[in-house]
DNA sequence: AGTCGCTTCTGAATCAATTCAGAAATAGGG
DNA sequence: CCCTATTTCTGAATTGATTCAGAAGCGACT
């Protein structure tokens, strides 16, 4: 049986192709009693409707955004933040009436070929760090926005001010009076050789800059600059990198609590690392804040509950801002560049040292 | 300035729209010399790569299965059941260079176009309950699989046994003695009257019957086989349906806590719906399990820390599967229908009535 | 009868690639 | 030098719709 297309229907109709289109896309162009006829012949020949590959070629535009993960989709899911900046994208997203394609990236080759064959109007750029994929997504010459990183000048933008932010944080445990302090930073799985450890470039302060080196290098700027102006010595500070998953951080928060003397503050830099160490002090009866003080970032939905100090930041309106600035017309000249709020909010998580 | 294809680059360079469509997708194709050539050409034009439309088209394959919730995306994103679904979903997708478009319900119409206008190879449909969009769906005539409802014979399924695995949340609880029993139903927003209660119909419990009415009315069927067997009268029972939001289940949970006596048991349809009874108990200084038993449905990531006593089921495991029978040729006479493996997990939200 | 204005329908061009059979060019062997 | 393979490249057909200028049909008005 031959395929059916709208000149199937024609045929059998005696129409022009150009009616049945009509009668699909444009039911006012034509006789309601014409229209009837022609989706009665279309239900008996069981067409599927107008091919949607041929529909966007011709009209040009797909309906569709990308939004392009420069990790996993799994691992994506995995994360709450993620998920909260989706929930805030996909509410803008769907009241157009836009889909949304997601793409991760499983392993070197294949987002490329995946973003390179997307029918999509334009991209949504969610990375955390510097990453081969920003490249890939540029060259399709697309609007795109661009979330956390990079700041490229003349692509919108929308973030915040990382580096004040985790100053912020770690200024709060200062205050308090901590003095052994230890950090675990969010370091993106890219970054790592595979398999094993950190890149020790990676959390070489002197190449940590804004927003040059994406959410994660900059927090750590954040933590030094407080530091630093506390009167301490970053080199006395241990600091350990991780992804950014409550399993694995479990590993590094290990490390940290064996150290002698125990550090009495930890700075996780997100809170998915921040509850890897609740866990690994729990785990050992530690008691948080009495005899351990741990502050995260982010406030993601499970900080609350968990009463985990924490610099918020607004992520489903993260979501909320990036689609509109692509689905919205936004001729400005100079592309638009959202910092939003970050506040800290201190919960049950932080004390005075003992 | 004219649009640049295949066509210009051909023009420029003096050789085919064929040779140059090879340098792009057939490397081999051609001597390296000439696709060198022309790939300076097209980078010189700034040409975007091949058009993903017309590729598509052409190729009459996309690349791409669509998800198909018959909520709200932003819904769905803030179900962790959903997440974990996707989680697993998107695992075989990218390893398969397979893309995710997700499509929501966001209100009647609106989908119905995105799921018509979509360029997809597939449709994975996610779907708790009797949905308009079933049909839209597979009216595309593309090959699809339907994760919990409904079950469709000769369409690809993936479930559990909710009626079975509900009647067994509820056994635990009335074997623990309780005899006082309320429950909070997991009802679908579109099954109820916009913006007031449920439909009443909705909990007639004539009407519920295994697959055929989805996940929320067969679990309500389980705690019903339950009790009878247990020899409570179902209609003594209190019964409260509410969406699967921690929030709005939150109220119910309040109704329930009010009644006198109050029950010394709740079974929740969803672990969510759980954590709403367990916030308003906290609230009013109920001690769970002391003065309330309490029992969820599907075992999220949350639930573990949380301690709630629960049915799990294996989330990521649907996702995974789902995207296998759809990602692989399987050409089984019969349309594979999985009902994958479920288990109470007692945790500590139950005790024996004080 | 002529003309104006509508509604309804049609034809041909267009969207941007891929595909496949076959032509031209090059290389290898006798 | 000729014949056969092999590599490299081309032309034309194909994919399935949308679009827009314009033709046909028809009633109303002058």
């Amino acid at each position: 049986m031959e395929r059916v297309t709208l000149q199937t229907i024609a045929d059998r109709v005696g129409v022009s192709r150009t009616t049945v289109s009509n009668a699909f896309s444009r039911p006012d162009q034509l006789k309601q009693e014409l229209r009837q006829r022609i989706m009665e012949v279309a239900e008996e020949l069981d067409y599927p409707g107008p091919n949607p590959a041929a529909r966007t070629l011709r009209r040009g535009r797909a309906g569709v955004i990308g939004v392009v993960f420069t990790e996993t989709l799994s691992y994506a899911f995995a994360d709450s933040y993620a998920v909260g900046f989706l929930r805030g994208l996909s509410r803008v997203a769907e009241q157009s009436g836009t889909g949304l394609h997601l793409i991760g990236w499983p392993s070197p080759g294949v987002a490329e070929e995946v973003i390179g064959d997307a029918v999509v109007d334009g991209f949504c750029l969610f990375s955390p760090e510097a990453h081969p994929l920003v490249e890939t997504v540029m060259r399709r010459r697309l609007p795109v926005v661009t979330v956390d990183h990079p700041y490229v000048p003349g692509v919108p933008f929308v973030g915040i001010e990382d580096r004040t932010a985790a100053s912020e944080a770690a200024t709060c445990l200062l205050e308090l009076g901590h003095r052994r302090i230890a950090i675990i930073a969010a370091q993106p799985m890219a970054a790592q050789s595979p398999g094993r450890g950190p890149e020790p470039a990676w959390l070489d302060i002197d190449l940590v800059a804004g927003h040059r080196f994406g959410a994660g290098r900059a927090r750590v700027a954040g933590y030094h600059d407080a530091c630093l102006k506390a009167g301490l010595n970053w080199s006395d500070i241990p600091i350990y990198p991780t992804t950014n998953d409550r399993e694995i951080a479990r590993r590094a928060a290990a490390r940290i609590l064996d150290l002698d003397p125990r550090p009495t503050a930890v700075i996780a830099a997100t809170d998915e690392i921040a509850f890897g160490v609740m866990d690994v002090a729990a785990q050992r009866g530690i008691d948080i804040p009495g005899e351990l003080s741990v502050v995260g970032f982010d406030d993601v939905p499970a900080s609350e509950p968990a009463g985990l100090t924490t610099v918020r930041q607004p992520i489903t309106e993260k979501g909320t801002t990036a689609g509109r600035l692509l689905l919205e017309p936004a001729q400005d000249d100079p592309a638009p560049c959202v910092l939003m709020d970050h506040r800290l909010i201190v919960r049950r998580t932080t004390a005075p040292p003992a």
